[in-house]
DNA sequence: CAAAAACTCTAAACCTAGGTTAGACTTTTG
DNA sequence: CAAAAGTCTAACCTAGGTTTAGAGTTTTTG
């Protein structure tokens, strides 16, 4: 301040930056010390410079890189400022969307880590009020009962990469499950009908979205599906003998999924279910 | 699919992910094929390893690292699964907030650009009503106009990481401008008095915030700061002319600033005003 | 005035989460 | 069996810096 000319560490004072970040604006161009001394290359700013890393910081804080603001900082074009950050404000509108839905879906994940603490013991059966959800579901081309998990892993994957086709990014939905018809379970066959994931209210809507209704369920819990033959089968014996009428389709739902303990197996935690009418 | 073991590319195709990246998860231990040829060196999956994938996609659509994601994937601890997923709701809930003030930075900067292109010539004397305005100010410790610009400069530097102390970004506040008695404004005398921000209503309440009242303005319109003194004294004799009783402090108003057409000068768009009363 | 302390220099490596390229090798297809 | 397609490793690139090592310079202290 004595002599006007400001050392790299009081320039990076005074304006609240890292002594390498000036070293690398000075490397890019961006902003340059008024002075290099010849022999030391010792850098040396002038206090007026502040001006122009004000200007730098301010559109860094706008969330522009720097070479775009090299850009404008050499053309010195208002127009291209502002083209810049009309485009900019639209990726910003995009990103807050984002987060928004990133926002529900860690708040989802929450849910079921806590449902997956206090989950009822495996083989235990509940009747339980469940209200509607959505789904985005595909019909099985082949009945993976029959084939086991290669089938099923690749008509997932078929509707997830539907899914993605239509721009739909992994955070709208998070748990998969299968349906079987009434008729199917009732016969005590495995038939698989559809697969679909559980989306939430953010999703749009279209001709591969249904709502499943609230209502009475008969549950069983499980955490594998090469269990779901056998418990598919008390579930249906437990509505039998309680004279229970299956009033809809079977639904085989994952409520919880992670495969965080094997590397093969999805640990999961399944409730297989059926509407059922009171007589 | 004929031999159950999938190629990296089939692997690739069906997940939705590049070729390049699954060999980065498997050099870092995320995923790894479950057979490697010794020969070729060749990578084959399982489709079973979906699972994994998709669990891996999930978190970092959430937003997680891949570090963290291992970390997770490793410990296969569920409670660690949600402390990090609580700390990334927070992190996200502030991201929100942060784009949000860059979106209403990025409009005013937007608006101040218009104007600019509008601007009046330099000269114009006006009598505009101008809405309140919120500053966050500083008394000056030395008369800057005594001075110079380096003084100037200081002073504002000062400003700001006043601001920065007090962790309020950049984006809160736009243009600078000074303040200057009204007795000391009808003397012709310069002497600042205040430095100050204009901040936004977002902008936390505290001791250094103040109102400007809104009124009816006399305004003149300058390019440079050096232009000050000559522009203050005919805006003075303006209200002297048209017997304007000066009604308040005297303002100098940065309106718009693009420190892009010279490295060392303040590119700025000035509005110096006086409330006036009429009678 | 000399020594010590503080500062600054360059060059290179490192960070994330991959993308790209070259040149060699392997597998599949016709 | 040849051509085409796929895959391998290794190295280098991105953005916006941060960190480190080792050497040189400036300022402070005695």
């Amino acid at each position: 301040m004595k002599n006007e000319l400001l050392s790299i560490g009081e320039m990076a004072k005074i304006n609240n930056i890292s002594i390498s970040t000036l070293r690398l604006y000075d490397e890019i161009g961006l902003i340059k010390p008024c002075y290099t001394d010849k022999e030391s290359r010792y850098r040396y700013y002038n206090i007026r410079q502040n001006a122009r890393l004000d200007m730098i910081q301010y559109m860094k804080a706008l969330g522009m890189e720097l070479k775009e603001i090299k850009e404008v900082l050499e053309s010195g074009d208002t127009k291209l400022i502002e083209s810049i950050l009309i485009r900019r404000k639209k990726q910003v509108k995009e990103q807050i969307l984002n987060l928004n839905l990133q926002l529900a879906a860690i708040s989802r994940t929450i849910e079921s880590l806590e449902r997956y603490r206090k989950s009822p013991n495996i083989g235990t059966i509940t009747i339980e009020y469940i209200p509607h959800r959505k789904i985005y579901s595909m019909p099985t081309s082949i009945n993976f009962y029959d084939y086991g998990i290669e089938v099923y892993e690749n008509e997932l994957k078929e509707l997830k990469n539907s899914l993605i086709k239509h721009n739909l990014p992994q955070i709208y939905y998070c748990n998969a499950g299968t349906t079987m018809k009434k008729e199917s379970f009732l016969e005590g066959k495995l038939e698989s009908d559809e697969i679909f994931v559980l989306v939430d209210d953010n999703f749009p809507q279209s001709d591969s979205v249904k709502r499943i209704e609230s209502g009475m369920y008969v549950c069983i819990y499980l955490d594998s599906f090469d269990d779901e033959p056998e418990y598919a089968k008390r579930l249906l014996d437990y509505c039998h003998e309680n004279n229970y009428k299956v009033a809809g389709d079977y639904i085989c739902e994952v409520l919880t999924e992670f495969s965080v303990f094997d590397d093969e197996k999805r640990g999961m935690f399944l409730r297989l279910q059926v509407p059922v009418a009171f007589r």
